[in-house]
DNA sequence: GGTAATTTGTTCGTATGTATG
DNA sequence: CCATACATACGAACAAATTAC
């Protein structure tokens, strides 16, 4: 005994080895967004596999939203730019198998999107204050159908304007999940025009506090917004955890 | 004009077609974990496709991390019950395309840590707080190795006590993406020990905070405690983002 | 323990529809 | 319109791995 330590030896599959040669060049910047992958029938010479096999790779690399391939392309598989599509489909898949609860998103949302707010309170430009003010003056113009995409774009000025990607990508993902789980129900609102009132007055009082450069309560109302608009589509037994964060 | 308001066609490949119904059939629940797809062979005949597609369909579905499947096995794929693999995946990929800083990284565990520790001084039982505290007197007694396994669950056990799966999961994956970008240098701290007494002090006063039910307060420290044990290794320049978040 | 049967992993050949020039 | 090259899809075959007898 004493000898070498060996390791447990993890059989790895042909096409496995191509993804992560692929994935490995895109990741590191050595294959950029709009570039292309040669053919599937000269990948198979340079990778030394069937076209099978470089298929099966090309697959998992399309579901992880890295490349895209199209028949009859002359050239081969586009390398696309980043998209936060994988990232979507997985938390829409944990959305669904872990049964997450609305409130559990909407409480996700009040987290990140306070702390956006906050961040941009302290870092935002010039620039990005005039986009919210901008966002906001459109969705009082808007209709009811206007309104939603107004409203994206005055949270997404939010979200940049903290400087976190991370936080920005976060956001705009659980905001979408949430919106699809809940249009129809927010289309079909007796009172969807006094909510639609309120939220802009809401945004207004926000954008205030970021432009005086007061984060603590512009998160504070951040959050209050974002419960008087969701709250009533959550189930009164989870709103407490809701009015958790609302100190 | 004036005919029907026909659709722009999107063809969808038949692997797509097999991917979403087996999808369908796993987050609906009609299919569970641990229960078996049908053999590859008999799958073709199922969906009325060649051997080649029901290959390329199960690697989707296995980089999703909805199946796995072995040589061999006389049962087919495996339905495997949820991890966020997945999710885990696309975010170390966003975290190098999109070039991610550690310091938006860390930033956003302040985020998330900080919110389920409010959370988790409303919402905790006297078992998650006994948690708490027996991973602390884990990370006094550990050696430098046992020390960041009792820490992981430390965090996990305020994730938990939070009652927001997805808050639990995402601080789970970006934490483990932190701590595999600067483990080396974690490790090669000079003064790795007095770094671990410190952690260990300011998670104590997290806890007593939690214990007494003041929410704010343990936030606080909890962004504190994060921004001293990391912010050595964050640049300079880009610290003053982080501090942003201890008001 | 060894052998046979079945399954997945992989390869190869072929036919078809499509995009480019 | 035609020729070329491509991705899509099918089918047959062999190798490697696993299970069950």
């Amino acid at each position: 005994m004493g000898g070498p330590r060996f390791e447990p030896v993890r059989t790895v599959r042909a096409y496995e080895r191509v993804v992560e040669q692929v994935e490995e060049a895109i990741e590191s910047g050595s294959l950029s967004p709009g570039e292309r992958l040669a053919s599937e029938r000269e990948l198979m010479v340079q990778f030394s596999v069937s076209r099978s096999t470089v298929r099966e790779a090309l697959r998992v690399l399309q579901a992880r939203g890295l490349v895209r391939s199209r028949p009859g392309d002359p050239n081969g598989a586009e390398v696309l730019p980043f998209t936060p599509a994988a990232l979507h489909k997985s938390m829409t898949t944990l959305a669904r198998v872990a049964e997450l609860s609305l409130a559990e998103l909407v409480q996700f949302r009040m987290v990140l999107d306070s702390s956006a707010v906050l961040l941009a309170a302290r870092l935002r430009t010039e620039e990005q204050l005039a986009e919210m003010s901008q966002a906001v003056a459109r969705m009082r113009e808007a209709d009811e159908a206007g309104f939603g995409a107004a409203d994206v774009a005055f949270h997404d000025a939010i979200a940049r304007a903290s400087g976190n990607k991370l936080i920005q990508v976060c956001t705009d993902v659980v905001r979408s999940i949430v919106v699809k789980l809940i249009a129809e129900k927010i289309a079909a609102a007796p009172d969807r025009r006094a909510l639609m009132e309120q939220s802009i007055r809401h945004h207004e009082e926000v954008i205030a506090a970021v432009r005086a450069g007061d984060g603590p309560l512009a998160a504070r109302l951040s959050r209050k917004a974002m419960y008087d608009y969701y709250a009533a589509y959550v189930p009164v037994a989870e709103r407490a955890a809701l009015r958790a964060l609302l100190e």
